[in-house]
DNA sequence: TATCCGTGGAA
DNA sequence: TTTCCAAGGAT
């Protein structure tokens, strides 16, 4: 297909005029040309939905009201403020892409999406994005909402995951990107996909597509877009550390690659797991004497209710293992051991599981409370 | 339909 | 209950 033929004016102007009148204007990274501002939820939002992250939105920039503040700070008080959002790797590119833009660009984010996309964390659909919101630059978004109002509006009926697909829609969100408003436009595509064109139960009755949607036309709304295929996902075990000792829980820091890089986690008795009884799984005792060995020596040991924790590829069964110490040993490791007071746990840079895990244990009832700590 | 990387809400 | 997937990027 060629460029030409995908060009139409008037489905911009349809969306800019639906946007105006009915789309979201008072989102908090809204009616502002703060790069930073719109960066900073545009990172946010990848991969998350509006509601999740209004609440870490207005607390991390509470901490960090600049990006000078943020490119100051330690990143472990990032990680600590993204703590439970998860793709913790965009925590540390945030704070890498702070420093860049600090020590690059004065502080100031370019107004070039190309610029924009050379930044740790920006890819090219997030750096049309703070272009277009920050500095009004003509530039193309390709985000799930978008993904599915084409799918829909245009009939495209193979998997938008597909190489190919995603090169036909990105020529086609090239080609549909009006002469001005691109502020409008592109907040326009976003809303029509969160509030309208959902995923399920989309309003089409109140949506300004419908007369030219290929998907209302032909019956196949609830068909479009073409689903993901499903691959079956793996089951992991994991027996893990709860060392107590004095008020306080050993943590340990996870590498920066893999699952919850870079935040603090419990210590794993790594590879011994060993019967496939979710529930309670066998575990190999000599492996968690010699993993605790280091820490101290051991008082009581008990076994806590397994915990399973479900990420998008694979389901995870966390075996915790609650000992306490009568004594405890000088820390080695280089610094990636912690003992942390259990008041600290609340703000702490940990994986959401196991902080759940920890909090659970602490309101436990004051004789456990008494036994454990 | 390359694969990995979190979490929580909806159905 | 399980399944799906959302303002994607890095490798």
């Amino acid at each position: 297909m060629q460029y030409d033929d995908l060009h139409d004016p008037t489905f911009s102007a349809t969306l800019i005029g639906w946007q105006k009148q009915h789309g979201r204007h008072t989102l908090p990274w809204q009616n502002t040309r703060d790069g930073y501002l719109v960066w900073l939820s545009e990172i946010m939002l990848q991969q998350t939905q509006v509601a999740a992250v209004l609440g870490y939105y207005a607390r991390f920039l509470e901490r960090f009201p600049t990006v000078h503040a943020l490119a100051a700070a330690p990143v472990e008080d990032v990680m600590a403020q993204w703590s439970g959002l998860g793709y913790y790797t965009r925590a540390r590119n945030l704070h890498k892409c702070a420093q860049r833009v600090v020590a690059e660009y004065g502080g100031v984010f370019p107004a070039d999406p190309a610029l924009l996309a050379e930044l740790p964390g920006i890819g090219r659909s997030t750096a049309a994005a703070i272009a277009a919101f920050a500095s009004g630059t003509r530039a193309a978004i390709m985000d799930g909402n978008v993904k599915r109002v084409f799918a829909r509006v245009f009939g495209i009926d193979t998997y938008p995951g597909e190489r190919r697909t995603e090169e036909a829609m990105w020529r086609r969100a090239e080609a549909l990107l009006p002469d001005r408003d691109i502020e409008a436009y592109t907040q326009g595509l976003m809303d029509l996909g969160a509030t309208l064109c959902t995923r399920s139960s989309p309003d089409c009755h109140r949506c300004p597509m419908q007369p030219r949607c290929v998907a209302y036309a032909t019956g196949r709304v609830n068909e479009l877009p073409v689903r993901k295929p499903k691959k079956a996902t793996p089951e992991k075990h994991a027996a893990m550390l709860l060392l107590v000792h004095g008020g306080h829980v050993l943590l340990e820091q996870r590498p920066d690659a893999g699952i919850w890089g870079g935040l603090l986690s419990l210590p794993e008795v790594d590879g011994h797991v060993l019967a496939d009884d979710e529930n309670m799984p066998e575990i190999d005792q000599q492996a968690v004497a010699r993993a605790v060995q280091p820490f101290g020596v051991a008082e009581s040991q008990e076994r806590l209710h397994t915990v399973t924790h479900g990420f998008t590829h694979y389901k995870l069964h966390i075996a915790p293992l609650l000992i306490t110490l009568a004594q405890r040993a000088p820390l080695a490791g280089e610094g990636r051991y912690v003992w942390m007071e259990t008041a600290a746990i609340g703000a702490a840079a940990l994986p959401a599981p196991i902080k759940k895990l920890l909090l659970a244990l602490l309101d436990t009832t004051a004789h456990a409370q008494q036994r454990m700590f």
